[in-house]
DNA sequence: CCTGCTACCTGATGGC
DNA sequence: TGCCATCAGGTAGCAG
């Protein structure tokens, strides 16, 4: 499911609805949610404590509590769910193929924030700070931030032998790329997701950077609008379909060219490309 | 250190 | 209709 600006249109829509709210309790319904962590040790550690702040990291979702901080992923299908009160939360949490499943609930007073994945490859973790957490402490740059300059980029792009499709999608380098938005990226670039990172010229360098943060910005204008809105069980992003010119389109004419795209195999996962424009 | 492969889970979809 | 194979927006862990 999520990428960066997923994750970030939910860190935007959630950050109203709980800062400075208390959980009252913890309740992790399917352990595996906390794996490898302790179920009890989660609720424990983040029952009863104030919410000071959501933030996004990579393709995180980061709640800063008064001591220490959870850190919540996605992964695949994992997403959130609000519940008006209790009440709502008996009816309808884990109640079999009509309910909604569940795997950690947290109670805000009025209402219960629900951490969602059938799937069971999402976690939600307490960690004493950010940077003990495995995952968040080996991030590498944001991309949407300040610090993803042109130069700094094209050094990473050097230091790498791997296929740009690869290398787009490691976490310690770049933070918030997945599957999707690095076929975009390319395809934008006009570069072959199958080129090594550090055989990429100075000018193919510049026109990836700029694609990626293209890429980003419009994915994240349309994940905003409409928001996110967790109270409905069945909420997700709308549209995003409109703004993808390669993902996906397997045998259809390339936007740009006409070329018909082809997919292959990377690293074990789809890379939809143009085989005619994408060099 | 770097890179590439597999396991981890469940559900939807499509071919036979 | 059922059954099987394949695919899914991610990452940790391990081997070479």
């Amino acid at each position: 499911m999520p990428e960066l600006p997923e994750v970030e249109a939910v860190a935007r829509a959630l950050r109203p609805m709980v800062t400075g709210r208390r959980i009252r309790r913890c309740r992790v319904l399917h352990a595996i949610a906390a794996r490898p962590h302790r179920p009890r040790e989660l609720a424990a550690k983040a029952g009863q404590q104030r919410i000071l702040g959501v933030e996004r990291m990579g393709k995180y979702l980061v709640l800063r509590l008064e001591k220490g901080c959870l850190v919540l992923h996605f992964r695949l299908d994992g997403q959130l769910v609000w519940f008006d009160g209790g009440g709502e939360f008996q009816r309808k949490a884990n109640r079999g193929r009509e309910g909604v499943h569940v795997d950690v609930a947290l109670e805000l007073g009025d209402g219960v924030l629900g951490f969602v994945d059938r799937r069971h490859f999402g976690r939600v973790q307490w960690w004493p700070a950010s940077e003990a957490c495995p995952g968040l402490s080996a991030l590498g740059l944001d991309p949407l931030s300040a610090d993803f300059t042109q130069e700094r980029f094209a050094a990473l792009l050097k230091a790498s032998r791997r296929p740009l499709k690869s290398f787009l999608l490691d976490q310690k380098r770049i933070a918030g790329l997945g599957n999707i938005y690095s076929a975009e990226s390319l395809w934008h670039a006009r570069l072959d997701p199958r080129r090594k990172a550090n055989r990429v010229q100075p000018a193919e360098a510049w026109r990836l950077h700029k694609a990626v943060v293209k890429v980003l910005r419009a994915a994240l204008e349309c994940c905003s609008n409409p928001a996110p809105d967790f109270r409905k069980a069945d909420w997700w992003f709308q549209g995003l379909e409109k703004i993808l010119r390669v993902y996906g389109r397997e045998g259809q004419a390339c936007r740009r060219c006409q070329g018909k795209i082809a997919r292959i195999e990377q690293g074990g996962r789809s890379t939809f490309f143009c085989r005619r424009c994408q060099r």
